[in-house]
DNA sequence: CTGTTAGCGCTTTCAA
DNA sequence: TTGAAAGCGCTAACAG
């Protein structure tokens, strides 16, 4: 480890090259080797020219100013991700798939987490736009549709994924909730169990609303139900109040897996067993269900697809001027119920 | 909703206001609205010009492009978030402080995930440095020392949290891996337990090397070591290798939590029941550890507060120039012992 | 096929 | 205390 004998507290950086750089090794302008760098290869440039210039930015390691790019260009081969709390359980594998694909096309991702607070989440997208970010993958946020105009009027297009709005704003990708729910209480019918009940997510997003209706559906309106907020404690408070009763039901189904180890957490708190007193059906299947000792029955939110296709939908308007403009696109995704133990038939 | 006549697939955008914009409205020129918007408020400049830019940018809603302003500083109020893989049970709380103290102090988090892969890894970096980044948290990566030094060549300050390298190469905050050993160890040998077993990750990931040792230094030489990749799968193979002999060890330590998991996971695949069969410790303490039905005895990594001073030690070297070039610093945070279920007295 | 000339929006000497 | 001018690194007409 050698040191220099300059003691200077501003150490010379290696300056990065230009294509100013590029261009006088070259021997060309920096006009010619911006056309080298943009209009792709093998279109109107003569041979010898394209040799020298790759082979001046192969020797000086020569890449870009994505910052330069970006001021004269306005897009920035970025993309802004959004989420409500990167803390939740369930979105590991939907911000993942949503990076990959991402990165695959040549995008970098910009975070930020809005502690499901939609001011917070104002504030980012705005200083997304300010950055230019080329598109927005709003991640169960939410976005009231000022936020999404905020963005739109700046030319960034935008995708919901795994949260719907009321009305069809903007591209939007998520899994069916209602036929979900649905799917979820036949299974606890089918079981035997003849007294159900539900603990719902705040109602004003949407997909628990309709995972709600799914629920009224099959069990009928006057089924109990307890709403809380889509949260450990959420599910564990609700859950409580749900079998805390002279005739607790016997099956519950809840509107996240998230709440649904808060109700197993409410079950131990009350001394019952599961799936022997009580029997219990998630949604989303996040990763810790599987495992032994939690053994979670629930239906399968889809996340990694969910997340391609979000930012599928997401590059194709980005992409190809001529969709950017057409109406949004809403994307069901069949919601399947994954079979485990928590769930069985009543004793 | 109103609609123009016009029906063009190119609708105009509002374009954003510019610091150009601003001057004339409020009778300067760019330079002097340059000098409010820096110079901090309060000083040299006449309070009326003060008022009237003030003024002028409020109408307007004017805010100063992120992009022009880092190409003309060479500084974007950005950092770099490098994580092994987004998907681990141990990131969330992690990534949530690091977003949390970086956005507190107006920063912006760029998210790259490198799949626990070295090559990957350098890419991204790169891509981070190119994009002039502030700063980069490099959060459980691979980090070779090349790629520090790439960065560090450039001027970019960097940050290690939760896995030290060999040599302290920048500032580090990690927790004490050795002594959370010992103490997981000695926790296992108060129950009673005398024939211990260990669960080892990578033994390149220093962490991992020093919970090994720390295991060795309590448990002696001779004790059964499997060594595996820190995931799910890996911890649940070799606990399986581990169990599935002659006289299998009455206690296991594992590297982390989510190999304990899958320890959990091993047992059941095995008929063995925790903690009556078999003690387990882990390490990390994730979230899931607390379920009913997990009860995961563990040792506490204290993500969040790795995550907070990896992020204040960072922005200390960024924003102070005198501090930039001083010696790294590493700081250990004490790993404390969390106890639940999931060990108890051998039968 | 390549070069000239303006910008993109902001900062930063250097003068006035 | 304010302004003029150059420049950050790249792209994009428009010429030639």
């Amino acid at each position: 480890m050698q040191k220099t004998m300059r003691d200077d507290a501003t150490p010379e950086h290696t300056r990065r090259p230009t294509i100013k750089d590029v261009a006088d090794r070259a021997g060309v302008t920096k006009a010619t080797v911006s056309k080298y760098l943009n209009r792709a290869h093998g279109y109107a440039m003569a041979a010898s020219t394209r040799e020298r210039i790759r082979a001046a930015i192969q020797e000086l390691d020569f890449q870009p100013s994505p910052l330069a790019r970006g001021l004269s260009r306005s897009a920035t081969s970025t993309i802004g991700l959004v989420v409500a709390d990167i803390r939740s359980q369930f979105y590991p594998d939907l911000v993942a798939s949503i990076q990959t694909a991402a990165e695959a096309a040549g995008y970098t991702l910009v975070l930020g987490s809005s502690g499901d607070d939609p001011d917070r989440e104002l504030d980012i997208i705005r200083s997304m736009a300010h950055r230019r970010v080329d598109g927005v993958v709003l991640v169960a946020v939410r976005s009231e549709s000022d936020h999404i105009d905020y963005l739109r009027r700046r030319g960034i297009q935008i995708v919901l994924a795994s949260r719907d709005l009321p009305e069809l704003v903007a591209d939007t990708v998520v899994v069916d909730s209602l036929a979900g729910a649905r799917t979820a209480v036949r299974h606890l019918r089918s079981l035997g169990h003849r007294h159900i009940g539900h603990v719902a997510g705040e109602l004003s997003v949407k997909p628990f609303a309709d995972r709600r209706r799914g629920f009224e559906l099959e069990a009928g309106d006057d089924a109990p139900v307890a709403t809380a907020q889509s949260s450990f404690e959420g599910g564990r408070a609700a859950a409580r109040s749900l079998l805390d009763v002279a005739e607790p039901p016997t099956g519950i189904f809840f509107a996240s897996d998230t709440m649904a180890l808060g109700g197993l957490m409410a079950c131990a708190d009350l001394g019952l067993r599961v799936p022997d007193d009580v029997s219990i059906v998630g949604f989303d299947n996040v990763t810790v269900g599987q495992l032994p000792g939690i053994a979670l029955t629930t239906i399968d939110s889809d996340a990694v697809r969910v997340g391609e296709q979000a930012t599928e939908l997401l590059l194709k308007r980005m992409l190809n001027p001529a969709d950017a403009g057409a109406d949004p696109v809403l994307v069901t995704r069949p919601a399947e119920l994954v079979v485990r133990t928590s769930a069985a038939p009543p004793r």
